[in-house]
Parts: C-alpha cells; structure tokens; sequence
DNA sequence: CTTGACTCTATAGCATAGTATAGGGTTTAT
DNA sequence: ATAAACCCTATACTATGCTATAGAGTCAAG
C-alpha cells in the first residue's frame, strides 16, 4: 500500500506518516525500487491506535513506549497499574468539572449585580484557592 | 507585591507571571520608579484560577477570552454551554478508559500463548477500529 | 510521450507554553 | 560601599505534534 492510500484511510496526513515512522511508531516501510514506500495492511490499525491513544491523552512518546512492550514481558501488570492511575486522573478532572459547572449555576443565580469577574475564572478560582493560596 | 513573591505564591516562575501579563491574562502590574512590577494582590487568584483552568484542559487561549466576559453580558449562557460541552467530552473520554480498562483485562486474561503486541495498543486498535477503517 | 497525480528527501515553519541566558539596573543588609 | 538577592528587557531556545515548501524523481492513462 502506498503511503497516501495509507494516510487516507487514516484521516492523517502523509507528512504525520513519515513521522510516525521515523520516530519508530509503526513499521519501516518496505521500499519499491522507485524508493516508495509500501505499507502492509496492519500499519492502519496501529496508526488508528495511535491516533485513540492521543485521544485519550497519551504523547506519542508514550505511544512509542507502549509498542516496545509484549503481553510476554513481566510489564504487563505495569500497564494496568498506568491506566488505572490514567483513569483515576480522569474521574479526578471530571469530579473538578462538575464543581466548576455548580459554580457556575450558583453565579448564574445572582449575577445580576455583581460586579464580579467572569463566572468560570470566578468558579475556577474559588477551586483553586480552597487548597491554594497560603503563605502571606 | 514584587513579581517573585506573586510567582513564589502561585508556584510558577517569575517568567511565567511576566509572559501572563504579556499576554493581557492578569492585570498589567503597576511599576515604581525603579521599574519593578508591584502587583495587587488580587493578581493571585487570578494566576490560581488560570492554572486550575490549564489542569481542566482549557488553553491560555481560552482562559483569556473568559476573562473578557462579564456576569452582565448575555454570554453567560455561552459560557455554561462550553463548560457543559467539555464536561460532556470528559465524560466520554472517561467512558473510553473505561473501555481501555476493560480490553486490557480481557487481554490479560489469555496473554499467556498470544503472539500479539502490547495490549494497550491492542486494546485501543480495537476500539479505533470499530468505528474507524472502512474504504479498502 | 507527455501530463497529472503521486512519491522522495530535506529543511523550515507554526502554535503552545513555557525555560534559559545575556547584559544590565535596584534594593537591602552588613 | 559592597555583596547577595532581587528586578528589568530582549532574545533565543526547548518540547510536542504537526504543516508547508522546495526541488527532485516515478507512475499510469490517454
């Protein structure tokens, strides 16, 4: 396959294909006599995956490392261990998320003449202060 | 307050404080006649407010541009639909994990004989592909 | 056998959010 | 009055993940 029927299938690029592979992200491509690059098949699936990865918050360095492991290696439980923390990160960030939207419909409940700033700095900043600011 | 002791109270650099007043996201501190920043104290808050908003996933950007509404305007609405928005992108991304969570022990559960690669990889091509390759 | 669509390498540029450095002036304490 | 700790500007550099361009070669259809 060549490299733009590659990147068409993936929604990316063929410049971000180049680059995947020249950092290591998905295999070095046979090459043609013509100097073409040629991709077997599986290549999309592992750019799919690491384009979901990115989606979830993983660099592409974390990608990369991901794919030097093997189910074989003693990593395995290392993995569930960095998910695992990789979703309580996430529960955490939407747990915030919700106290910045009841923040803000207690703003919207007497914004009318208050003279205070915008209700997500003014929400965002009562979470942080909670924990922040202490040494005068 | 000079610029180190606001920096020192936020837990960023003074060249972050410096690039933030830069780029209009806190006030423009006034100056004696040496020069120095002398920033009211209000301005801590405010940097508070812009990290927690990066930790929240909102770009300076973005932080700047909620800076520049008021209560009084009619954007108000505006703004609880953007952050319900992201609370909704964040609950799906959580659902996502889950998911990833989920092939990763199912992967574990028979990685024993299988050839095939990392299981985070593995998993999130799963889920890539469901929804993703379709033109052959 | 030429045209258009594709490919190649190499290099440079963009946005984001800073960090680092050079070369200078200021403040405070001793 | 001098050293330490602070501040100033300006510029350049970092990392991440691309995107754009130049200048060249390749391939398939008509």
């Amino acid at each position: 396959m060549q490299i733009g029927q590659v990147a068409r299938r993936c929604g990316v690029s063929v410049q971000t294909v180049r680059l995947y592979e020249r950092m290591g992200l998905i295999e070095t491509a046979q090459r043609r006599e013509s100097g073409y690059r040629d991709y077997a098949g599986t290549v999309i699936a592992r750019i799919l995956a690491i384009k979901q990865g990115q989606a979830l918050g993983f660099s592409l360095r974390e990608m990369g490392m991901f794919l030097q492991l093997s189910p074989q290696t003693t990593e395995q439980a290392l993995i569930e261990q960095f998910v695992e923390q990789k979703v309580q990160q996430i529960e955490q960030t939407i747990q915030q998320f919700q106290r910045l939207r009841l923040a803000l419909e207690e703003f919207a409940a007497r914004s009318a003449d208050d003279p205070r700033e915008c209700p997500v700095i003014y929400a965002l900043a009562e979470m942080a202060c909670v924990q922040g600011v202490s040494d005068a």
